[in-house]
RNA sequence: GGGCGGUUAGCUCAGCGGGAGAGCACUACGUUGACAUCGUAGGGGUCACUGGUUCAAUCCCAGUACCGCCCA
């Protein structure tokens, strides 16, 4: 085996790998297995996207998840794929034609579909190609995208159920209108925006009644144009006598009732609300109740149209107001203009404000598909995690509002509904058979014409944890891997999506599409500030991963990912990670460099040396810490405690232990040492494998011939290897070293400084530890001799000439350092020693005082109390003999 | 207005009923044959505030303040 390198270097490592594991098919799942099934379906990323931050701690954390279930013998399927993004795609594509100064309507919709097909060819697989940089390992075999054939199937399949079971209906409603994009959106796709406005107060004369007016307060006054109605409170006493009569709409001259209504707040502005049912959801409320006219005013621009009076047609609806508040003012009915902040709807694609507008459209039945979606996550058939989300998820479900599905733009599955020539339609998977409905209902055929409708993207996307598995159709893979284990995602899709497959999994599956719900945090930049391209903030996963490697940025992902925070990444955490990287890589060259090579048949459990029974026993734990981690979805927990353990255990320690045996002359010792610190490393490899996969993999492969790849290994189960007795015999050893290095530095010692060191009063017991270890003691504390029985004249004679002691347990470490110690100094040290240990027992005697501690206390905590007070007494009687022996210095 | 989170070392965050922790940053010392992308040691905190429950509260409960997010 080539020496390794001095550091490690990704960039020529990372493609190397994941070419390889992908080419040999290391991702795949096996749908003939006989091993249980593990499923995770990917959220799929829009078709237009590029890596983000957020692509990259959800795709690495389900990574993690897939890579440890694959090695505990799972048959994991990670199903990946695209989504069309309707909209998002459709104005991609429109965006480039803009430059070539054409429109779609200018290419017409074929043309412009098949060159929306044609660029996602070309660029659509941008955002997979930057999947594998990450090191990600779904079955690429079985990508799926959301319009292909066998998806828009399960489309097709759906909506004409769901329209025969009547849970989705067509419907003239007042809709969120895009006036720039020209279509509907979901109520989900509007952002509230809080806005500096006006409140402009209009006087409306009553009909009937000389110099009477009602003051009405509106924030659109190009509305008025439209209003049908005008409503105040029932019980509002100001207004009860004019209830019931009529209003002379100023500009339009028509009469409109003022009617009771409660919609009508009278503490709110003057206490009477115009209403326009056809430009705003509440007055269209409002006008059902008291079968108003829905008035429409506007295009589908938003411009007003041919149903308002002479001079206010085709405007804009900006100017319309303008318009409007200028002849009130003129006509002398303006009363006065507030400044007014209120939340304005607007597109959250387009930007613009979105126009409620009265529309044909198609709507899902959501709350009767809600309910069974609520009952799953009430009786933890699903289960949220983190749990608070579940609250989120049911106050959303619990208020669902009709779902309208239909968006008049053209990239996207198109309505399967066909209209005959009076209307009537006819809803079919295909048009054989609509055709053929529609000659049963006219009695001959008839030329149909297709809805031109696409449905939201959402839609298709709700289907993805079936669709995906080949559903319609009755396949191997839809009976084994639905429902899915886990879905990870952001909290910002639980209602665009999560509920969406929630409901759509148990409607037409009859179980829930998945187990868990893993809701991860939003990645922000590391003052908590939402990455953005205005802000200019955006951290690119792609320039971290060449800048330091893969393995460190999902290190650093998966370290930061604790539930319940938000991910606020700051590069320095991933340049730490990429030196823990480093440092894993040098532990490797060492064990490399001292001969440490794996050992066919190694049997862990019958290591004889306490240090390799240690490292062993705290490696058995490690690898079980870390897989209950992940099972419970701590990867804050998974990553710390394996940094934890290879810097600050088997390098910080076990590696330097093992240098004074590699060092030494006892070949048995050292070979079993060597051994040792090869397995060691090869578990650590496989721990840390789900989450640094390319290093790990490289060093699989450099360290020894391997008869396949890391990561299709099975995970460390290493029962039975515990060793408290190694364990407690090595922590003393760690103790004795580190008062000695701690003692050194406070004192000034020079790591020069020829010092030996002198026991006094070790227990009987405890002196084989002192006796095996002494050469370990010697070399990491930087002695010149270990004593590990000194006899009390000696240890006297030593103190009197100055020195430096230190209490480990019932031991004093006694270092002679006459003539170069400070003794003064050394008093003040051991003086304040005492007095630190004096105030832990002062504490503890408080509680130990205290009969109703003792009383109502655990035993165990009790004695446990006693037991740390006696210690402490003991060691301040150790401390005060130290100060003793040192009166003669 | 309703809901959900958060407030612990300079920064980013763990911990969560019985002795305050990590990483980074900082200070001092150090080229000891894996690693200076390193080593050793150290300083630094009335665990937001006020009450309550408890033998015992950073941890549980209530309230307050401030910060963030979602929904109306």
């Amino acid at each position: 085996m080539a020496m390794l390198d001095k550091t490690y270097r990704p960039a020529e490592v990372e493609p190397k790998h994941y070419e390889r594991w992908e080419a040999q098919g290391a991702f795949a799942a096996h749908t003939d297995s006989n091993a249980v099934p593990y499923t995770i379906m990917m959220p799929p990323p829009n078709v237009t996207g590029s890596l983000h931050m957020g692509h990259a701690l959800t795709f690495t954390l389900q990574d993690v998840l897939i890579r440890y279930r694959r090695m505990t013998g799972k048959d994991a399927l990670w199903q990946p794929g695209t989504d069309h993004a309707g909209i998002a795609t459709q104005m991609v594509v429109e965006r480039q034609l803009e430059a070539q100064k054409v429109t779609r309507h200018d290419l017409g919709r074929d043309n412009f579909i098949k060159r929306v097909w044609e660029w996602k060819a070309e660029s659509g697989g941008t955002i997979t190609r930057q999947l594998r940089r990450l090191g990600a390992s779904p079955d690429w075999a079985k990508e799926r995208f959301t319009m292909d054939e066998g998806l828009s199937a399960a489309v097709r399949k759906v909506f004409v159920t769901l329209h025969r079971q009547g849970l989705i209906y067509r419907a003239k409603r007042l809709v969120n209108w895009d006036p720039k994009l020209h279509t509907a959106i979901s109520d989900l796709e509007v952002e509230q925006r809080e806005v500096k406005g006006h409140m402009w107060h209009f006087r409306y004369p009553v009909e009937g009644l000389e110099n009477t007016y009602i003051t009405v307060a509106t924030t659109r006054p190009e509305t008025m144009l439209g209003d049908s109605a005008v409503a105040v409170h029932p019980e509002d006493e100001r207004y009860a006598d004019l209830v019931g009569k009529m209003v002379r709409l100023p500009i339009c001259n028509r009469l409109i009732p003022i009617v009771a209504d409660e919609y009508s707040d009278p503490t709110k502005g003057t206490g009477a609300v115009k209403i326009t049912p056809a430009h705003d959801f509440n007055d269209f409320q409002v006008g059902i109740r008291h079968d108003l006219p829905q008035l429409n005013i506007f295009d589908r621009d938003a411009r007003t149209n041919d149903e308002v009076p002479e001079g206010y047609g085709g405007l804009d609806r900006y100017d319309a107001r303008k318009k409007v508040v200028e002849q009130f003012e003129a006509l002398g009915l303006l009363d006065k203009i507030e400044p007014h902040t209120h939340m304005v709807p607007y597109g959250d694609r387009s930007g613009v404000v979105i126009e409620p507008w009265l529309t044909d459209q198609w709507f899902v039945d959501a709350a009767t598909l809600a309910k069974p979606a609520i009952e799953a996550v009430e009786s933890g058939r699903t289960r949220f995690v983190p749990r608070h989300w579940e609250n989120t998820y049911f106050e959303w479900m619990r208020n669902i509002q009709p779902w309208c599905i239909s968006r008049q733009i053209w990239w996207g599955h198109q309505v399967p509904a066909w209209y005959g020539p009076d209307g009537a339609f006819f809803v079919e998977e295909t048009e054989e058979e609509a055709k053929a409905a529609a000659s049963k209902h006219y009695g001959h055929d008839v030329d149909l014409s297709r809805d031109t409708d696409v449905l939201d993207t959402w839609f298709s996307s709700a289907l993805w944890p079936f669709s995906t598995l080949g559903w319609p159709e009755k396949t191997p893979e839809l009976a084994r891997y639905y429902p899915g284990d886990v879905l990870v995602t952001g909290f910002d899709i639980i209602f665009f999506w999560v509920a969406r497959m929630m409901m759509m999994g148990i409607h037409f599956m009859g179980d829930v599409p998945f187990k868990d719900i893993y809701i991860h945090a939003l990645v922000r930049d590391e003052k908590g500030q939402k990455m953005s391209k205005s802000k200019g903030n955006i951290i690119d996963p792609l320039d971290l991963i060449e800048k330091y490697g893969c393995d460190a940025l999902r290190f650093t992902l998966s370290a930061l990912a604790a539930q319940g925070r938000d991910v606020k990444l700051a590069e320095s955490r991933v340049e730490g990670y990429r030196n823990f990287a480093t440092k894993l890589w040098n532990a490797a060259r060492f064990c490399q460099m001292n001969e440490c090579r794996p050992v066919a048949g190694f049997d862990p459990g019958a290591v004889k040396e306490t240090v390799n029974r240690w490292i062993v026993a705290k490696t058995a734990e490690l690898a079980a810490k870390v897989g209950t981690a992940i099972e419970g979805y701590r990867y804050d927990a998974a990553a710390g405690g394996a940094y934890q353990f290879v810097w600050g255990t088997f390098c910080d320690w076990y590696l330097e232990f093992a240098k004074p045996i590699f060092n030494g002359a006892d070949e048995g010792a050292k070979a079993e040492a060597r051994a040792t610190a090869a397995w060691v490393l090869d578990q650590i490899l496989h721990v840390l494998h789900p989450l640094m996969p390319f290093i790990t993999e490289e060093l699989w492969g450099q360290i020894a011939e391997r008869g396949g790849d890391l990561m299709l290994r099975f995970w460390p189960a290493l029962d039975g290897l515990a060793a408290p007795e190694a364990e407690e015999e090595m922590d003393w050893v760690v103790r004795v070293i580190s008062a000695v290095r701690g003692v050194r530095s406070e004192m000034n010692v020079p790591p020069s400084a020829q010092v030996d060191l002198l026991v006094s009063g070790l227990a009987e017991a405890k002196r084989g530890w002192a006796r095996t270890h002494a050469d370990l003691i010697t070399r990491l504390a930087r002695l010149t001799a270990f004593e590990a029985q000194s006899s009390s004249e000696r240890v006297a004679q030593a103190s009197s000439h100055g020195a430096a002691q230190m209490v480990v347990d019932e031991a004093t470490l006694v270092m002679p350092l006459g003539g170069v110690i400070d003794v003064d100094k050394e008093r003040a040290r051991l003086d304040k020693e005492i007095a630190r240990l004096e105030g832990e027992i002062a504490k503890v005697d408080k509680k130990l005082g205290n009969a109703d501690f003792i009383a109502r206390a655990p035993e165990e905590v009790v004695a446990e109390q006693r037991e740390r007070r006696d210690d402490w007494a003991g060691a301040v009687a150790k401390l005060r003999e130290a100060l003793e022996r040192l009166s003669g210095a």
